[in-house]
DNA sequence: CGAACTTTGTGCCCGGATTCACAAGCGGGT
DNA sequence: ACCCGCTTGTGAATCCGGGCACAAAGTTCG
């Protein structure tokens, strides 16, 4: 009775939340947490708190609640986030340059283990402590260090023979920053990071905003284009 | 019979790949798409284009499909792209930058108005051709220019004093890249684009993958940690 | 002009996720 | 030692989105 029942997709994608909430209260050194607390934190129903950590088979002390410490140990075991895990940014742009600097990949326990880039002029380059490297050692690099996680951080025409290439040297995990739809075989994870995708959600949601909402600063703007007709 | 019904979520998720989808098939002078075709496009079912086309009471052609133009009108339509809305970038750090040099705004019917950050070693650095600013002038910024859209590239502990400040200000959209919850008031939409999380999930993957699948490399690496219990 | 073919729009069912609500279990106080 | 209050874990009900499958509708070809 371990962990008998398949974990969803969606409490996978909640329990870094719940991780993110418990490091938090550790550094507060609370001792205990209840499912309402680590639902605020994370900004989810207390229900689903307590239903997600059910998946893990984490067990929580009626009464009392969840132990900090033991808690944050259960989701880091599952998460696979006890061990530095190395990945690696293809594409050096703008978002590439960016990423490498970024320092919540160490923080967080993962490690960058190389930056390629197929455009010559790049290579040599120095982005922090790390050399950018051709794209043409990705195989090489990828075998020798054991990448797990792959990021895509190049132009959308690139970004499929890079997805290949990395496929194919054995990271099962990519990160998409591009905006295209990457075609990778079943056992490949993929999470698409769409800025521009995000931004035209957005323009939907304030298109069509309530004009008689709390900031009706913009008269009616919003029905001259449609109500017309 | 216009639009009677409300548009769920994940279908205004879905327009923006729709759109793009359209935008290609545009740039190729296809004429008229199928449900089918551009489900290939998108990476989804046929009957969920079909439905999700639906909502916007757009009209295709019964046994010819839809017709491109006019398609991709309807869904900028409803997005709000046949207007440039303009954009501020708050926290100028590796990240903003990155995103302030991003190619896809202008090209996507959004315009950076104004990049803020609080530090004032920054003030008056330029990137690409804009200014950073000081954070002081933000309300007065998104006033004068109706900024729809802000986007919060701060650390984590300025997130929230940020996104008051917006708010404030009257912008009704925040995209929100630090790893933080924010508390905004109803009408306000939000969404949070959150790179850690993401590899948090991706390690997830990469850790319960099937070590029998294809490419069973690294043999079992993964059931030592927990095997020996 | 009509038959055969194509493709949309949608009713319907199914599966999964969210939420409720409550019994079971634990600790603290008397 | 027992009772009371608190919090978990989970069955059960509900809601929502996905996908099938088919009738409606338009097009093409003979």
């Amino acid at each position: 009775m371990r962990t008998p029942r398949r974990i969803p997709e969606v409490t996978i994608a909640r329990l870094p939340l719940y991780h993110r909430g418990l490091v938090d209260l550790a550094k507060n050194h609370s001792v205990t947490v209840s499912s309402e607390e680590l639902a605020e934190l994370a900004g989810v129903n207390a229900a689903k708190v307590r239903k997600d950590l059910s998946y893990l088979g984490t067990y929580g002390t009626r009464g009392v609640g969840y132990d900090v410490d033991n808690l944050l140990h259960q989701i880091s075991q599952e998460l696979g986030l006890t061990q530095n895990w190395p990945v690696v940014i293809v594409g050096i742009g703008n978002l590439g340059r960016a990423l490498a600097g970024y320092g919540g990949f160490s923080a967080r326990g993962f490690e960058v283990a190389a930056l390629l880039d197929s455009d010559p002029s790049k290579r040599g380059q120095k982005v922090g402590d790390l050399l950018v490297r051709p794209t043409s050692e990705l195989a090489e690099i990828v075998k020798a260090r054991a990448v797990a996680i792959g990021i895509i951080a190049t132009p959308a025409p690139a970004a499929q023979a890079v997805a290949d290439q990395l496929v194919a040297a054995g990271v099962s995990s990519l990160l998409n920053f591009s905006p295209t739809l990457l075609v990778v075989p079943d056992h490949v994870a993929v999470r698409r990071v769409d800025l521009a995708l995000e931004l035209q959600i957005l323009s939907f949601h304030h298109h069509h905003r309530d004009p008689t909402g709390p900031d009706a600063e913009y008269p009616d703007e919003l029905s001259m284009g449609l109500g017309a007709l």
